[in-house]
This record gives C-alpha cells, sequence and structure tokens, in this order.
DNA sequence: AATCCATGGTATCTCAAAGATACCTGATGA
DNA sequence: TCATCAGGTATCTTTGAGATACCATGGATT
C-alpha cells in the first residue's frame, strides 16, 4: 500500500493528494470537453478536430491531445498509407467520459 | 440584433464567437467545479471554503469566487453583525449548473 | 521543373493566469 | 499585551495559454 493509497483510500476530487485531482483537471478544462465531444462521433484528424475546435492553437491541441492519450482517453493511430494519416478517436474511458462533458455543454448551451 | 447574435444565432460552444464560450471557459475548471459542488448543501463562509477545496491559495479562491458571482451563479453576502461575517450560495442558476458538474465529479471519482 | 497548397506537426515568443507567500485590518481570547 | 482567527489584498514566481512562424512531406497546378 502506497502512501497515496493511505491518503486517499477512496477516491475523493476535493482531497489535495488523490491521484484523482489529475483527471478532474484535464476534465474540467475548455480544450479537452470540446476535443472530447468533437470525437464522441468516431476518430477525426489533426485537420479536423483544428476546424471544430474554433479558436485553438496547432500547438494546445496537440498538447491537449497528448494529455489526453496519456490518460487513456484518447488513441492516436497513425496509419501507413501515403500520404500518412493520422487519427485520434476516443478510447472506451474516453466515451464513458463523454457522457458527462455532453451534459455540462448542453447545460452551458441551454442556460449562457 | 447584434453582432454577436448574428455570428452566434444558437448557443454553440464550439463557435469561437459565442458567448457561451465563456461560462464553459468558467464552469469547465477545476477550481469552479470544486467549488460549486461545495457550495450544492448551503451557503459557506471564506474559511470553510478554503478548507474544502484543499490546496487552493486564498487569491485563487477570491479570483474564483468573483467571477462565479459575476456570472450570477453565486451570491455573496456580508451580515452585518460583529465579527461580520461573509457568506457564498448558489443562485438558483448556480444550482442548475451544479447538477452536470456532480456528474462529471462523479465519473471522474468512478474513473480515476 | 517551379510553384502552390494541405497535412501534421514543432519552435519560439509574449502575456495572462495560477500558485506561493507575505501582509493587512478588525475583533476576540489568554 | 501578545497571539489568533476571519477575510481578504499585494507581490513575486512559475506555469500555461495563445499567437505566430516555420518545417518536412506529398500531391496538384502551371
Amino acid at each position: 500500500m502506497t502512501v497515496t493509497e493511505l491518503q486517499c483510500a477512496r477516491n475523493d476530487v476535493y482531497a489535495t493528494m488523490c491521484p484523482c485531482r489529475d483527471m478532474l483537471d484535464l476534465l474540467a478544462n475548455k480544450w479537452s470537453a470540446l476535443a472530447i465531444g468533437a470525437l464522441e462521433d468516431g476518430a477525426l484528424r489533426n485537420g479536423e478536430l483544428k476546424r471544430r475546435l474554433e479558436g485553438i492553437s496547432p500547438k494546445v491541441l496537440s498538447q491537449t491531445l497528448k494529455r489526453l492519450e496519456a490518460h487513456g482517453l484518447v488513441t492516436r493511430t497513425v496509419y501507413a498509407e501515403v500520404p500518412s494519416r493520422v487519427e485520434y478517436a476516443l478510447t472506451e474511458l474516453g466515451q464513458s467520459a463523454a457522457v458527462p462533458l455532453k451534459h455540462l455543454r448542453d447545460w452551458v448551451e441551454g442556460n449562457a
């Protein structure tokens, strides 16, 4: 049993030491919420994501996708075609995270 | 009809010009999500909020509450007692926003 | 062949926000 | 009197967002 487990037996987003804080930080973020929403209906390429996430810079898009990939929410697949093609898609975990994020976006669109 | 309305007839979080982007930016934020959750069960004072939102600095707490107040999600009430007391509470809009945010926190605690 | 565009990025710079820390005012308590 | 608590503000550092430029590759255009 690690120190973290001792200090965070159950996941609690209100606890500083809880690793789930990282996940909250990742999802409670404008670009993550929009990116995951954009991928809800299927895989997309970098360029299409950039068009849908109006106003995002290439650097921030790249960072956001890498972070989502590192947390197991998104996969990045390079197709060995000519020219090569890169696709981003939600994992099962990502699809599951998409549900509460869609509720949040819907609330915002309905109440802003 | 304003320019904004022309460019954003319906609320669309994916549109740069849509004012609802501001609201998404506000709610899709770690501290906002935690603060609104903390206030779900009733008004709290600054000190109690600071204790519950482990790791938040006084400056960021103050800023977060001001931003939530400016967007009509939270009220700040100063009671003319001795010593004076300051309470923060959710507005009706804030209570309504608390619902999708709770789903998000629950997802994070269940899947992190 | 030379030019142009699209894709999928990286590199660099600036500036705003987060975070850490110190400090302040006013009241209460030992 | 000294220390403590509440509810902040002021200041500084560090981080991240955002804007912009650039690059390599591979068509398509002229």
